[in-house]
DNA sequence: GATTAGCACTCAACCTTGACGAGTGCTAAC
DNA sequence: GTTAGCACTCGTCAAGGTTGAGTGCTAATC
């Protein structure tokens, strides 16, 4: 089996210099810079009988190679070489996670800021946080004027949202203030998606929780709630590939960047893995023909689902992307945990 | 003064074209389009004239003239022709507004997205809060750990903001509620300015209320305190303009875009001045020499400041732009004074 | 005196052409 | 099975020519 071994060395080495150059690969440079005891004569044979194969496309005739998504494919399943992150990069992604934490928010972009300057793709942090698991931690209601209130609900896990209630008929500030330590200890532990029965289950024991109650009963389901925060980093590093030096691929790929539900559906996984590498084609996006999506998703303790993820195009040092998406999802798991933990 | 009245008209018609086709303009196309009453030869004299004065900039000969900075300020200072906007925009952006409002963060998201699709230019929307200015309406702590606190502030006009603290001892969720009612009835009504000095003179009343205090003493200022969110919209419009087909420079502003500190201070005007337009190099940035930011500033009830700016080529359509920024304004400060007032 | 027509001149944009080089496929020799 | 050699293809680049839009100047006209 040394014949097949030697092919896929071959294109092995024709899938990292195309990576590296982002040029047509011809069979004298394999000859030359990676394969030195074959001549250009032989590569040239195997190349072609690898084009047969659908791992390599011709753009047109004397232009060398280019790999093919079948051949990405390949080489992300199996022909991975795990160079270790250098030290400089791991201190840099260490650095990332060394301050403290205040602003929630803001962690997702310091994360989407670093990972993009250390990759050089473009990035995105989404933190999805499904209804059906979010477990309520606290309830808090402020008056903002005599008949608005604002609905501040903590989950496990410290995230926040707030929303603003309606009410039928004015409730005095002290009134609002027992009525929400009522219902917050009423619910305290339910999860968001068991919230309208619980509601229902309460009605009727005072008329100021029933106003409340029908307040938030009235809130229509906000379209997004799923999706906590999106977060996109590094854009402007898009300009620097070559392939879209076109700037209207440029723009259509800054655009898909800019739509909520495209990100959303780009990020999202399916299953369990923790790891997802979609080249090309499988991203199932027009747009993104001739990207990659490489994203890592990890289920935080209260239930929420953070995933950070990668786009750039299709030739992509997916070695080293995945080595950093390991490095920092770790650390990112490990600082979570470590603030709720200990609860 | 017939004779300097022409030379304007002219001008003006240079700009106007200008700001439509991006394209040189040469003497026939203004004898044609909008002077048809004077021949070529006779604008060819006034356009020269033109240039001694600084207005127009000849990139070489026979390519016809572009407008100098001179130029555009004068045009902006005084020769906007306020052609109102249609139906269909003053609707649309109508439309903006008429939802209801539960996620405080989504109407800026909102703001700059269609802001963006109507002026096809890139939308910033920045919130600033001074701190001075800030009154606190109320103060809410919700245990995340044993020893960590989510300590939510609550100012007047509905924001909130959400910090970590690091308590010296554990504290028990009960005890929490009652400090944390306490300190936001004594904190009430006060600025965020005020907070360390408010402090201080609470201290030692009480072993939990010390605790906390010290917490929110040892917080650190955070950097960006005081600008409370940022958004930015229509990025890939940039990409649509002719003077953006240059890549490098495309890829400068977009990354312009992305650093917070150069945002604020691109947004940031001097002075109460309601709009503000910025001409080319009166941006002050060298990434940004070639474009132009127009921005409008409202102070909001609550004594935060909301800046909605714009940014595109020098040639922009001034006009349209202050016309919609001015609608979006006020429908904006209606908005939420109807939602603050009523207090 | 202002306006216009005419003409020579300039210069970017475009097309064509030809040389060059990188690459392939095939065949014959090793 | 491997390699050397050769003919062929095709994109890239630079050089040269053409075109067209635009200018500046001058002389004629209103």
């Amino acid at each position: 089996m040394d014949r097949i071994d030697r092919k896929y060395r071959i294109l092995q080495a024709i899938i990292d210099d195309y990576i590296l150059t982002a040029l047509p690969v011809g069979s004298r440079t394999i000859s030359r810079k990676y394969e030195q005891k074959l001549s250009s004569a032989t590569i040239r044979n195997e190349m072609s009988d690898l084009e047969e194969l659908g791992y390599l496309d011709s753009p047109h005739t004397s232009a060398g190679r280019v790999p093919s998504y079948k051949a990405y494919r390949l080489y992300v399943d199996q022909m991975l070489t795990p160079a270790p992150l250098s030290v400089e990069e791991t201190a840099f992604i260490n650095r990332c996670f060394e301050r403290r934490i205040h602003q929630v928010e803001d962690l997702s972009t310091r994360i989407a800021r670093s990972l993009s300057s250390l990759t050089h793709y473009t990035t995105a942090v989404m933190t999805r946080a499904p209804r059906s698991e979010q477990i309520l931690s606290h309830l808090q209601m402020v008056p903002v004027s005599d008949r608005r209130v604002l609905l501040i609900v903590v989950t496990q896990g410290g995230s926040v949202r707030q929303t603003i209630l309606e009410l039928d008929a004015p409730i005095a500030p002290d009134e609002l203030y027992t009525v929400s330590r009522f219902l917050s200890n009423q619910l305290e532990g339910c999860t968001l998606s068991e919230l309208p029965a619980m509601l229902a289950r309460l009605g009727g024991t005072q008329a100021q929780v029933d106003a409340v109650i029908r307040a938030m009963e009235s809130k229509p389901e906000e379209e997004h709630s799923d999706v906590a925060a999106l977060v996109v980093g590094g854009r402007s590093n898009l300009l620097s590939f070559p392939e879209y030096s076109d700037v209207d691929k440029a723009k259509a790929l800054l655009s898909v960047l800019e739509t909520k539900e495209k990100m959303v559906s780009l990020l999202s996984h399916d299953g369990e893995m923790e790891f997802s590498v979609r080249i090309g084609p499988e991203t199932g996006m027009e747009e993104t023909r001739g990207c990659s999506v490489v994203t890592a998703s990890y289920r935080l303790s209260d239930g929420r689902v953070n995933t950070i993820g990668l786009i750039g195009p299709t030739r992509m040092q997916y070695g080293k992307v995945l080595l950093v998406l390991g490095q920092v999802g770790r650390s990112l798991t490990r600082l979570l945990d470590e603030q709720n933990g200990q609860r």
